[in-house]
DNA sequence: AAGTGAATGTCGAGG
DNA sequence: CCTCGACGTTCACTT
């Protein structure tokens, strides 16, 4: 990992082109020769970057100023450092990372549910997760206090987008007289969010809405929360 | 702008939990108290991070290590960092960037097809571009060699969302009487790459697919490439 | 290798 | 302020 920090203008072409006037900026290459630009703000996104994998050259310019060139041998895109001047420059030995541990995310989310249906309808049951079909897998197939077949899409945030996936699903499903046998399977748009629009369509569908509160299912898994 | 190279545990706590076990990483501290955890490979997502606004205390544990604590205090995330050794602790002052200037994007794709919609089906022409509807602009409307009305949806990367968008302005559209006179306002789906998915749902749904070269299409306007 | 869906997405425009 | 869609999306996982 090698850090400077430099008065530099870039240039990238690629998917786009994209220019950078000359400035102070911090430049971080990695081990795998991948570059790293960036600025005194913003996120974490850099102002611009190269990805592995890619090779770094150094070179000058005709009037001796110093130009490092960034190239990807796989997408042919290049990136153009001129530095003006070098501030900072150093390096460092990091070793291989272990790597990030999550927890908390949609996956979590679909595992808390299939344990506790009954918190998103009344008497509703599991059939099984992921259940599968030709355009891919339902979260959760269910079955209702009557009897019915019911689909469960889950998302984080739930948009259009997931409405219109659970639509399609649902459209193929009731295709399945194994199904459709007590009557129409309904649908469950299950998300910790549920983005206006997204809620408006799914009603205009007959799709049911749900907000799930990550915390308490999460409660309800826990044994400092259990009754006996 | 702070760059501490330092052997650190990390634990981050938010809309998920994540654990960063004991390593040796590079921690980017901003001018705004946004933090970035960065390993010497992976692209530019930084292993762990705080986005602004936020707050670093400096504080230490029971047994004397040194730990950072950085909070949002809007959406109550934490990054604890347990620093276990120092290697490289500098700071630099870079100033405002003047920022970034992009070319290339989906904007300008539709340009170029506005200008030349020949290109998306023979004695294609426009009637305008970002037609107004209820739920959103239509990328381009047109007309075609008979005189009916065409509707095309651009997307640099067509997958499934773009023909589900277009379905939908397509079935507001059918609805106008002033476009179905002469018949049904059909859809065409230009991207400068189409899913299989994509292609298939827009297939079973009457959609035409156009693949867009960009570079051919700039060439057009390129008067070093004009015959007259 | 290619495709598919999630993401602590981020970012910017427009209401 | 919120909502929505694009992104050099990146990333992990499946086929």
């Amino acid at each position: 990992m090698r850090l400077v920090v430099a008065r530099c203008q870039i240039d990238y072409a690629g998917r786009l082109t994209a220019h950078l006037p000359m400035a102070t900026r911090v430049l971080m290459i990695k081990a795998d020769g991948s570059v790293l630009v960036h600025s005194d703000g913003g996120s974490y996104k850099p102002l611009n970057w190269m990805s592995p994998p890619c090779t770094l050259r150094e070179g000058a310019t005709e009037d001796g100023q110093v130009e490092w060139t960034v190239t990807n041998p796989k997408t042919d895109d290049t990136l153009r450092i001129l530095l003006a001047e070098v501030i900072s420059d150093s390096s460092h030995d990091l070793g291989i990372d272990p790597g990030l541990q999550k927890d908390g995310v949609e996956k979590h989310l679909q595992e808390l549910l299939a344990d506790h249906p009954g918190t998103l309808a009344e008497g509703l049951t599991l059939v099984r997760r992921e259940y599968p079909t030709a355009i891919g897998p339902v979260d959760l197939m269910c079955r209702d206090a009557v009897g019915l077949s019911v689909a469960v899409e889950i998302k984080r945030r739930g948009d259009i987008d997931g409405v219109e996936q659970l639509t399609r699903y649902l459209e193929l499903l009731n295709r399945d007289p194994l199904l459709t046998g007590n009557g129409a399977v309904r649908g469950i748009f299950a998300a910790q969010e549920i983005k206006p629009q997204a809620r408006v369509l799914a009603t205009d569908r007959g799709i049911a809405c749900a907000v799930v509160d990550y915390d308490a299912l999460r409660g309800l898994d826990d044994p400092s929360h259990r009754l006996f």
